[in-house]
DNA sequence: GTCTATAGAGTGATAGAC
DNA sequence: GTCTATCACTCTATAGAC
């Protein structure tokens, strides 16, 4: 039990991922850590700021396993694929803090809330001007770009809803899928007619 | 105030949509319905009770309508194209029930969940045998059916989310680019090689 | 740093009058 | 069908001992 603070924090991790943040008390994260429930305070000030923690190094951590992947590629296509892997694989090997990231923002207070979406907003640009340079450059489709980030985003984050760890496909096996998904989206080939309904 | 019954319920979808589900106190309800919150329970036997019946009507209306939309459609392509359609129409028309039903499914108990969550494996099944005949027909790429199908739901589901009723685009805009992404991530045309990160 | 004890407020739900 | 009153409980957070 070495580190107390980082120790509540994993525990509530867990129990906002299983249960949700408002559904989980200071008393289950106390029992899951070993301690009494006032002894949570001395580490975090409120529950509040505990999920702000959780969020905020989640977000923070997202946005540099970006950057690195994007400094490998070359090339629109190739920097989107790595976009996208590089976004895809961070869900799923950090699933739980990508789950509550995306389910709990509620509640945060609303200074750390616009403090939150202000690092997704940045996140999302990155992906939206990769999209406007690759139309630009005819490597994509001309899409509608907001539209397009939203969806690849929310495509690959849904993968930390329904993911498990040892199931049938690998995390690489997913990013394959998803990153072939995506670009073929992107590039939009030999379309028929739309349909009625 | 026709119906008492219903603008309970009306007042509640908008409230779980905005603070959430357990967030969300009898109190609150009653306030914006304009009576006192034991007056509630004269309707509804307790509050999961009153988020089962919100859930379960949203399901039976989704897939309802989902098959509505297959019967007009011939040949796999638009069929499908159908689907999505519907789909995303249904989510954005419906925005905040919608946006309930794939965020609330915690606050029920044991039973009502498995009811909800039958509804929706139903509904998935249905999306999953569009992909595989496809795929079969040589309509689509031979993909990995089931993500797929969790990549098609989530991806028009995702519209509930940030959708907004008087927003730049209409809802068959929307649904426009969200059709074509989709069917060109399923034909899978013209692909190079994958990244690297 | 962690404990016991408790304040202070709010919760879902029920009883029974009207 | 709606009300007032209240029960029994849980919650976050704090005070102060050790």
């Amino acid at each position: 039990m070495a580190d107390r603070k980082a120790t509540i924090k994993s525990v509530s991790i867990d129990l906002f991922f299983k249960k949700g943040y408002f559904a989980t008390s200071i008393s289950d994260i106390a029992g899951g850590s070993g301690i009494q429930k006032a002894s949570i305070y001395y580490h975090y000030a409120s529950k509040e700021d505990l999920l702000f923690h959780i969020l905020k190094s989640t977000m923070d951590d997202l946005t540099t396993t970006l950057k690195q992947c994007l400094a490998k590629g070359t090339g629109t296509e190739q920097r989107m694929r790595a976009a996208v892997r590089g976004h895809v694989r961070f869900h799923l090997e950090r699933q739980k803090e990508n789950f509550i990231a995306n389910s709990e923002l509620r509640g945060l207070t609303a200074e750390h809330y616009r403090s939150i979406t202000q690092k997704r907003d940045e996140y999302e640009l990155i992906f939206q001007d990769l999209i406007r340079q690759g139309a630009e450059q005819g490597v994509f489709a001309d899409v509608d770009v907001k539209i397009l980030s939203y969806a690849i985003l929310t495509l690959c984050t849904a993968g930390a809803t329904w993911y498990k760890p040892n199931g049938r496909l690998t995390v690489d096996e997913i990013a394959d899928i998803y990153e072939n998904f995506i670009i073929s989206g992107l590039k939009q080939g030999n379309l028929n007619t739309p349909a009625s309904c």
